[in-house]
DNA sequence: TTTTGATAGTTTTGTTAAAAAAGTCAGGAA
DNA sequence: TTCCTGACTTTTTTAACAAAACTATCAAAA
């Protein structure tokens, strides 16, 4: 029973892996199940027997991309000695995850509208557990009365990450592309630091 | 002479007017030349007349916008008492500017890539000119010593546009719609005076 | 100089057929 | 029973092309 599990298992994830590796590299609508299967030395319909449809497929990738990016966050929670290393540990770690992950997240901007509701729930899942680290670093800074005290955190947090995705889209949508080249990425790392530092120093006394 | 160069002048200030109005309501791509000379009760035919073609003119609307927006900043320009006031008066003009207009930039959003020179040109001054007054308020206040001194006020500012701009963008992106609704623009406004509350304190002694 | 109706030229839209891809299923192998 | 496949059906995308809508031009009238 279990080794019939883990045999499953098994294969759930070498589908899972061809399958990031193509959605990474053509994106969503231009990875055919036909090619995840060749990759695979597989036929097509073996994927449907292990995953109900394309969507869904492309769900779990994006469900282990988010498990693995919220152990990362979890393994630092609340072992941060003061805040700009929690904020600074978050702004690279987010910087990363989405410069690794760029094209794979093109049904994204393609689809913009109608996603599936699953979609937005691991987006959300993510999104608190970013403002669940970054909003902890802060109340324990209050505790160690490293920095005033903050009416509402959660609030705080979540200000600090809209802007520092402003930060992203700004350097973006200046220029004439969509996509952020090797030269933006510096700058736009460069100008999250320098907005971390202002915004850190605005919650000391 | 005069005279018939006004007349002129009135007419063209009509069609402005008129091109306004719909490309307000419905964008660029679903307004045509027939329907704004009709509302004035024109022929097509007088429009390329005054105007070469459809995106001189609604570059042309896009222009008188950007001017009376960058007369309200600069009748204010240095007239500031403090930094708060400086960036709240940036914050709620340009909050209300975009608001007001948000239909007419349909053109943006929808071209995103490929626009006209013209087009950037108009926005990059109109940028310069924000920037310019935020920079402004703050080497004024750095010099009567009431912030501590910054090292490259133009950067700051920067960042602090980028940010709010993300503000907006994150508010927008989170729910299923592209349009700011109503109840949302309240959230904005709140988080972006929030943003600069916080900004502003970090830029203190 | 200003204005227009007629019209030329271009872009968008709609239609349809072929191609490609998604998704299903009966049945064979392990 | 679980895992797997080839052949099949259904749905979606693409390509080609005609019709419609719109932009833009121009000779001529006011």
């Amino acid at each position: 029973m279990a080794a019939v599990n883990d045999q499953q298992d098994i294969k759930r994830e070498k589908i899972l892996e061809a399958s990031h590796q193509r959605f990474l590299h053509y994106g969503y609508s231009k990875t055919t199940m036909n090619e995840i299967a060749g990759d695979l030395s597989m036929s097509k319909a073996l994927l449907y027997y292990y995953f109900p449809d394309k969507s869904q497929l492309y769900i779990a990738v994006m469900r282990k991309l988010a498990t693995d990016y919220l152990k990362t966050l979890e393994n630092r929670l609340n072992t941060f000695t003061n805040l700009k290393e929690a904020f600074t540990f978050q702004v690279n770690t987010h910087h990363e995850f989405i410069v690794n992950n760029y094209n794979f997240f093109d049904f994204f901007r393609l689809n913009e509208q109608n996603l599936p509701e699953t979609i937005w729930q691991i987006v959300s899942e993510v999104h608190s557990a970013e403002l669940n680290l970054l909003s902890n670093a802060i109340k324990s800074e209050v505790e160690k009365g490293a920095i005033k005290p903050v009416e509402n955190p959660d609030e705080v947090v979540d200000v600090l990450m809209d802007a520092l995705h402003g930060i992203r889209v700004g350097a973006i949508s200046q220029k004439k592309t969509n996509f952020p080249r090797k030269e933006h990425l510096e700058e736009i790392h460069h100008k999250k630091l320098l907005l971390l530092d202002i915004f850190i120093k605005g919650l000391m006394y």
